[in-house]
DNA sequence: GTGACCACCTGGCCGC
DNA sequence: TGCGGCCAGGTGGTCA
């Protein structure tokens, strides 16, 4: 489930395979997979289209085109294949985009959830999915000021809240977890409720989490990988999936409870 | 504005 | 062995 690092592992390989090829064809196997424009225009409009970059904003993907901006969210299971010309397809490859170095970039996902978007590059800075984005974990501009005006009237459970996508980008199930434990602070307290040092671990402990689970490639959970690369952080993590095994920090029984439809791990003892 | 709930999807796992 | 049901979870839409 590509989470920041993750989206950041993956843009990194595609940025260094792929920057100065051209889109020659596409093939589209699950035409729902193409959230905007409509399908055709989408075709009509990407090939022949070169890519010179390839960035990240949150979890999105962003291919830098001649003409316009591909946007690309792996959602649950999406991930990115190079393949030779002529390999056996997998029926879980959705769009494939036949590149000008006679290779392929194939987009598999398995549960379909993956979306993308071909927009303008005018557009960029007002399209909708990305300007109501918040701020990426190391934007100088994420601060206890910022954080408290966001929770001031959010009596969510701070897991649920850490996951909003409009306050701060990129921090998914896993990393929220291995967040909370590192900070101290229980997944049920209300948002609302979170203290100034508290609000610091969260900022302090997203970016360590976070930039340890880039230079790790990412956490390999299941199905994501990116490229060639697995990534090694799930060997880093100290509670998400370790229900019923002791604390590595005090020795007490890791629970796993649901919080927003979502499953939570944490430390009852370190996480009062 | 906020929060709860559901839909989207498929594969893996479990119990029967 | 085969079947049904549940679970996993990021995001968007709907409704109270």
């Amino acid at each position: 489930m590509p989470e920041l690092p993750e989206v950041e592992t993956v843009k990194r390989v595609l940025k260094n395979k792929l920057s100065g090829l051209v889109i020659k064809n596409i093939k589209l196997n699950y035409a729902k997979t193409i959230e905007y424009p409509l399908s055709e225009i989408f075709i009509k409009n990407i090939i022949n289209q070169k890519i010179n970059d390839v960035k990240r904003r949150g979890k999105w993907l962003i291919f830098d085109l001649d003409d316009y901006y591909l946007l690309s969210h792996l959602r649950m299971e999406g991930k990115y294949n190079f393949k030779s010309n002529g390999d056996l397809e997998n029926k879980h490859e959705h769009v494939i985009f036949y590149l000008s170095d006679n290779t392929e970039l194939r987009y598999q996902d398995t549960r379909k959830f993956g979306r993308m978007h071909l927009i303008n590059k005018a557009d960029l800075d007002t399209y909708s999915k990305l300007l109501e984005l918040g701020y990426e974990p190391w934007d100088d501009q994420l601060t206890v000021k910022y954080l408290k005006d966001k929770y001031k009237n959010k009596k969510l459970a701070v897991k649920s809240v850490v996951l909003d996508q409009s306050i701060i980008v990129g921090i998914g199930n896993i990393y929220a977890d291995e967040i909370l434990f590192l900070s101290h602070i229980n997944p049920l307290k209300s948002a609302n409720l979170l203290t100034d040092k508290e609000l610091t671990s969260i900022i302090v402990n997203t970016k360590d989490v976070l930039t340890k689970a880039i230079a790790l490639g990412g956490t390999t959970i299941r199905t994501f990988s990116a490229g060639d690369n697995h990534g090694n952080f799930q060997d880093q993590l100290l509670v998400h999936g370790k229900e019923k095994q002791a604390c590595l920090v005090c020795g007490d029984i890791i629970k796993k409870i649901k919080v927003g439809g979502r499953g939570t791990y944490y430390c009852p003892t370190c996480q009062k």
